[in-house]
DNA sequence: GGAAAACATTTTAGGCTTAAAACAATTCGG
DNA sequence: CCGAATTGTTTTAAGCCTAAAATGTTTTCC
């Protein structure tokens, strides 16, 4: 490796600590700002669920998976898609059939696979749900331009491919 | 109040729903991907401190508060700052205070208030933390340029607005 | 002064969530 | 074909989280 004049590129982390504790205040700032809008709609889509149709995020949630795969979706694959633990979907799902929102069946070409389906109640009140969930995102997104919202998904796509990233390189 | 031709501003959700049953997706849409952009960087950061420090994301997000508070925080004000429920706080205050990390007191003038503060050690812990977490961050955003955080920070800036008048217009 | 409202916190009941370990079924490589 | 790795799910133990009710304290305002 040659001598390098500006060599910020190529340093790795601990380097970097001890030579020029960097500042990444903005970063640290961008990413606390992300984390509040979150939690904001999220609290508030959370309560209005609640309070109209007695219903909780998650399940809401894994009904919205379940409502774009018609052939229905193995527990692995809705825990990816939601991006939560294997054990958690199990408990959900559970709860679910319970209610009567939810079909579980073993797979039949494979015994270790649950194949899990909206039933038509769940169906049902899941697009009557969604209807009114969507005029809520909207509502609390309402004072964005589309040129806004244009540009926020392609900052966001760029944030997902870099986090993405990053989360490999420890993970490879 | 005029007629109008271009009546859009003007209606009301129940009155759009019923004459021009308008298209959200693209806020829908938008609104997934700030999820999944938060999930993803959450899951990273609540690893890493598991990994490394062997503690939880709300334990860390606590004393993060506290760090900027010398003179410590009632429970009220860590709870509005954390947008989590008052009940919330009570717990990971009882597990840190266990721990050693927390100090907490009742308020010598209002004996409601519980006033807490990170102790020597839980200043000093978190300090190690902090600055090991700001590079995770910093690592996370990494393929972000800086004018794209500016541009981030400002969209989301009015997200946040938007969505909290938005959440003030149901709860007045 | 005293009842009523407001406030800060805790408790309660239930559900969500995770990481790790355990279990079961399938696939792979020799 | 058979043992070993892999895959899909459940279980376990612990902690997080919420909404609502309960408790104790202070303020308000007649």
């Amino acid at each position: 490796m040659p001598a390098e004049s500006d060599c910020t590129a190529m340093l790795d982390s601990e380097t970097k600590a001890v030579e020029t504790p960097e500042d990444h205040a903005d970063e640290l700032r961008l990413w606390l700002r992300l984390l509040t809008c979150t939690t904001l709609i999220e609290g508030e889509v959370r309560g209005r669920l609640r309070h109209r149709f007695d219903v909780t995020l998650p399940r809401f949630d894994l009904m919205a998976q379940l409502d774009k795969a018609p052939d229905g979706m193995t527990l692995s694959d809705v825990s990816k898609r939601m991006m939560v633990s294997n054990g958690n979907v199990t408990g959900l799902v559970e709860r679910l059939v319970e209610s009567g929102h939810l079909d579980r069946r073993t797979s039949e070409t494979d015994r270790r696979v649950q194949v899990i389906r909206l039933t038509k109640l769940g169906r049902a009140e899941f697009r009557r749900m969604a209807a009114e969930h969507e005029t809520w995102i909207a509502d609390l997104f309402a004072d964005l331009s589309p040129k806004d919202v244009r540009e926020l998904m392609r900052l966001l796509a760029k944030t997902k491919a870099s986090a993405q990233k990053s989360a490999a390189r420890r993970r490879p």
